[in-house]
DNA sequence: ACCTGAACACCGTTCAAGT
DNA sequence: ACCTGAACACCGTTCAAGT
């Protein structure tokens, strides 16, 4: 006779998490997931409430990875780079998975502490809460923004060598009186640069838009 | 007998999107879509390679919609504020259709244009064509993000007033020793300001942000 | 050229039932 | 407490056929 328990709750996750990391978000399919474990589809129904449920989890899980740093003395901006860095760095390598996080930051236990740490350090820097509370939500989902959207990666499944080229030739077969400079950038927005630097000015860009926005004079429509 | 042409390829992409706009992305289904317009399912592949390709309809005809400014003699940062505030305008009634966007910049022609833009001005800034390329990926799905995420929506379908007290709700719930912040600005993160706050400041992060990205050096990391 | 009908291989989810 | 089996109402998509 087989083990009477069948199935484990985390075990279930990290399936999921791997279909989606390999195969798309859409091939996590409660069917699927259930036959890596060698079980019916109706089990999974005792550890999740429906398929949103499992997505929960994932979230919850990779969310709970991200670094909450001590806090210290250095000043509010560079304790923020280090926390962003660690999410980007916590969701990269699951871009497949990242479009879950918008829907789940302020719903899953440590999405509210990641949260509750980009604000109290937006509040250091002299913000109000309700501007904190906005600038707060922009910065997190654009972070997760820059996990879709990383160079090389067409936001389905794993890319390989091939469909990058084809990405690249397909910009650089454009007519280059109308873009030349994306004919120009051919190759970055293709394969881009190092994925560390690429995340390194993301997160600049960011905070650097963060440290302007306690002046409130409109600086910028000309 | 009934007219010799059933279906527009136009009249398909505008109930796509309206479908989408009220029921969710889930919701808009080759069955159902068809079935708007009284025709069998398989009447859509003479308009539409797949599901995929109303997608992409879709997000050209929303991103056809973005104005590209004409270009005159004020400062780039000032011409980047008006592309992007009209890219953000044009998306978000629609923040359903917002996630398909991601992988369709530089798929669709109109997306090509306003990344050509975008890459134009901060050329014009001076900025290597390597790094506007990035930045330009940056913004542009930074942008998206903000209409995905913006407050008082949980991402599904459209919430209605009960689910948005609810939210509030669940923010007010929270331990206050655990998420003072939070707590606090619970308001904000539910209703928030208005939209047009929201989205003039989204705007403003990022393009302040782009306008630091020149100093090469590291100004942040404490 | 455009649409239909029937069929196939999949979904998520319910319900009642087993152990 | 945990899992199964059968069923239901849906999917996207193919193929051959109609007009």
């Amino acid at each position: 006779v087989a083990a009477p328990k069948r199935v484990n709750r985390d075990d279930l996750i990290s399936t999921a998490l791997a279909v989606a990391d390999r195969e798309g978000l859409d091939a996590v399919t409660i069917r699927r997931v259930a036959q890596y474990h060698d079980v019916t589809p109706m089990a999974l129904y005792r550890h999740f409430r429906d398929k949103e449920g499992i997505f929960d989890a994932v979230i919850e899980r990779l969310l709970g990875r991200v670094p909450l740093p001590v806090r210290d003395e250095r000043p509010w901006y560079a304790q923020m780079h280090d926390l962003l860095s660690g999410l980007v760095t916590t969701l990269s390598p699951h871009p497949n998975a990242a479009p879950l996080v918008f829907s789940r930051i302020l719903t899953t236990t440590p999405g509210l502490d990641i949260t509750e740490r980009t604000l109290a350090l937006l509040c250091d820097s002299g913000m109000p809460v309700d501007q904190a509370a906005e600038t707060a939500s922009q910065t997190l989902s654009s972070l997760v923004a820059l996990v879709i959207a990383e160079p090389g990666r067409g936001g389905g499944p794993e890319p390989d060598e091939a469909d990058i080229e084809a990405r690249k030739a397909a910009l650089l077969a454009l007519p280059e009186d109308r873009y030349p400079h994306l004919v120009a950038a051919a190759d970055s927005f293709s394969h881009g640069a190092s994925q560390e630097v690429y995340y390194r000015r993301g997160v600049d860009l960011i905070v650097s838009g963060m440290r302007e926005a306690h002046r409130p004079q409109d600086l910028i429509t000309g």
